[in-house]
DNA sequence: TATTGTTATACTCTATAACTATA
DNA sequence: TATAGTTATAGAGTATAACAATA
């Protein structure tokens, strides 16, 4: 009994270095891949990540909001939005009560660069996942899902 | 039957877009989580990836065949190579055969620092894969690959 | 005093173009 | 001539520290 313990145990070992190297890789060569996306639109990717973290929010975020979503510091935010809002793509906008606070929105030209790249955007997961039973994706998505919220949660702790 | 064809595909759509802003965030947020680890190392991710890519070939690699496994011109892994070989954890030896070319190894201090790092590495993998049953890690492995053969097959090919 | 955001600085990564040495 | 690798250059991202404006 202890001995097919230890089997699945070493089992397990070896499927957790297996998939561990095939995520670091597939995180990489990801980047890689956005980066060729995004490279007809001349943006790079950390530009692009502000890009839908405003898009997802209803009123535009603020540069403190920016960083935490994207865990870096506000500095950083500053050089990133200068840039994009060089471009025309977002604009800094007054908070209503708080003076120290902006609001970073979406310009019309914003939108409308996020909606070309959305509808140029490959197919790929799709091809992935048409591949798969629909009780398969599920199981996917939350795995997934699983795994995100585990490293958002160890990042953000300290 | 039309009907239900067409429920299907609604289905996958919302599927793929729910999957792919996940992946959209796994792989920033794991970049952030893997440069979390390093900080403690004073190594960046590309220096990482080089080391791993030293570390899995057998007789060290060419500046060429780095450059080829991380999608980057030979100008970015000079740099990047630079500074591993500045600390010490590579070294430039000469080929044998052509001495146009050079082969990139691990020193021993290079090697140690893997070990270390591989021994303080987090079980983060290793956490989610012990709530799967055993057939579901394999297909979650089947799957991560497949995703990957055909990411760098999209990349690789222009 | 605490918070929001920017500026100044230094370093790494990244690509392009021009170059040297070798095949 | 073609290939392997480096250098020079420019731009983007990143963190730290110091700072101004506001709460």
């Amino acid at each position: 009994m202890e001995k097919i313990q230890e089997q699945v145990e070493v089992k397990l070992e070896q499927d957790a270095a297996a998939l561990e190297a095939l995520n670091l890789r597939l995180s990489w060569v990801g980047r890689r891949w956005l980066q060729h996306d995004l490279d007809a639109h001349h943006l790079t990717v950390p530009q692009y990540m502000t890009l839908r973290c405003i898009q997802d929010s209803t009123e535009g975020c603020s540069m403190s909001e920016l960083a935490e979503s994207s865990h870096q510091v506000s500095a950083t935010m500053t050089g990133i939005v200068d840039r994009l809002a060089d471009r025309g793509l977002v604009a800094r906008t007054p908070h209503p009560r708080d003076r120290r606070t902006l609001r970073v929105v979406l310009t019309p030209a914003g939108q409308q660069l996020m909606a070309e790249i959305h509808a140029a955007k490959r197919t790929l997961t799709r091809q992935v996942l048409s591949s798969l039973l629909v009780e398969e994706r599920q199981a996917m998505i939350q795995t997934t899902r699983r795994y995100l919220e585990m490293m958002e949660s160890i990042l953000c702790s300290p």
